[in-house]
DNA sequence: CGCCAGGCCTGCACGC
DNA sequence: TGCGTGCAGGCCTGGC
């Protein structure tokens, strides 16, 4: 379930492997993910090179010459490197072959994923376009945060996993820097101060930092791995905790529903 | 067996 | 009218 920082990890993976490589084939095993791989991306592709891969919020943004293949993990993808001809498991429904004989392949077995072609401005992508601030670039500030949520009546954490407002930010990593800010998760959005705002985002960006760091130090596990990717297996305070001691203070940590998923808090630590 | 997890797009209802 | 906002539904499968 890649949240941003393994989207990052994955793509500090990728990255060598695939940069200035050029395309020996595309194998598309199901075309059928959150839309359809298009089906003419083995034309498009072959022969050409890969001049450079980058992140934005949680797509993985392959660009060639002629335009850029958009890669999206949805909830269940990963993404890895091997050499020569595995056979393909189950779920494995895409594969980038390059002529040096590197191979990267997507599972993703609840297919929330998303391969796709865009050529010309990739800012200008429909997916891409209404994107917020990335957390970790310096545009998502406590300011920016502080006047972008004036007068919203809707929860903080409801914001902050919201693309329009700052990328990124998954139910994981939300929990987890809003209790680092001691902020509980239902707060109208509008009632936060400014100098909460700046905790808020100080906390999100620790959070994902830390999680990036520690998902670097699995990296020499990314070529001919067992693909086992999932979650960092960090300390969370919060996150999956309804019914233990808040490790801070020991009060029992509460779990609510929000927009249809699970919030979890401190109802001591977070106000 | 049924439910839940999660990202994120789409569509609906509402109010200014 | 049109937009921003706030909700809810839907896509999937593995794991409990």
């Amino acid at each position: 379930m890649p949240e941003l920082p393994e989207v990052e990890t994955t793509l500090r993976g990728l990255a060598p492997h695939l940069t200035g490589q050029q395309v020996g084939d595309v194998i598309i095993r199901n075309p059928r993910l959150r839309w359809p791989i298009p089906a003419d991306l083995p034309e498009l592709l072959r022969g050409h090179t890969i001049r450079r891969m980058w992140r934005r919020a949680k797509y993985l943004l392959v660009e060639f010459d002629h335009g850029t293949l958009i890669l999206h993990l949805g909830m269940s993808g990963s993404l890895r490197i091997l050499t020569g001809s595995a056979p393909a498991l189950p779920h494995e429904h895409f594969d980038l072959l390059l002529q040096n004989g590197t191979l990267m392949r997507l599972r993703d077995p609840r297919r929330f994923g998303a391969v796709l072609w865009h050529e010309g401005d990739i800012a200008a992508h429909p997916q891409l376009a209404s994107l917020g601030p990335e957390p970790l670039e310096k545009e998502f500030t406590g300011d920016y945060l502080y006047a972008a949520t004036r007068k919203r009546k809707a929860a903080i954490k409801l914001l902050i996993m919201d693309n329009h407002m700052v990328v990124g930010v998954g139910n994981i990593y939300a929990n987890e820097a809003l209790f680092r800010a001691g902020i509980k998760p239902q707060l109208a959005a509008g009632k936060l101060s400014r100098e909460r705002c700046t905790l808020l985002c100080k906390t999100t960006r620790e959070v994902l930092r830390a999680a990036i760091k520690k998902g670097g130090s699995s990296l020499r596990d990314y070529v001919d791995s067992d693909g086992k990717q999932g979650y960092f297996q960090q300390e969370y305070f919060v996150y999956g905790k309804a019914g233990e001691p808040c490790r801070r203070c020991g009060t029992t940590v509460k779990q609510i529903r929000q927009g249809q998923r699970a919030s979890f808090y401190c109802p001591h630590c977070q106000r």
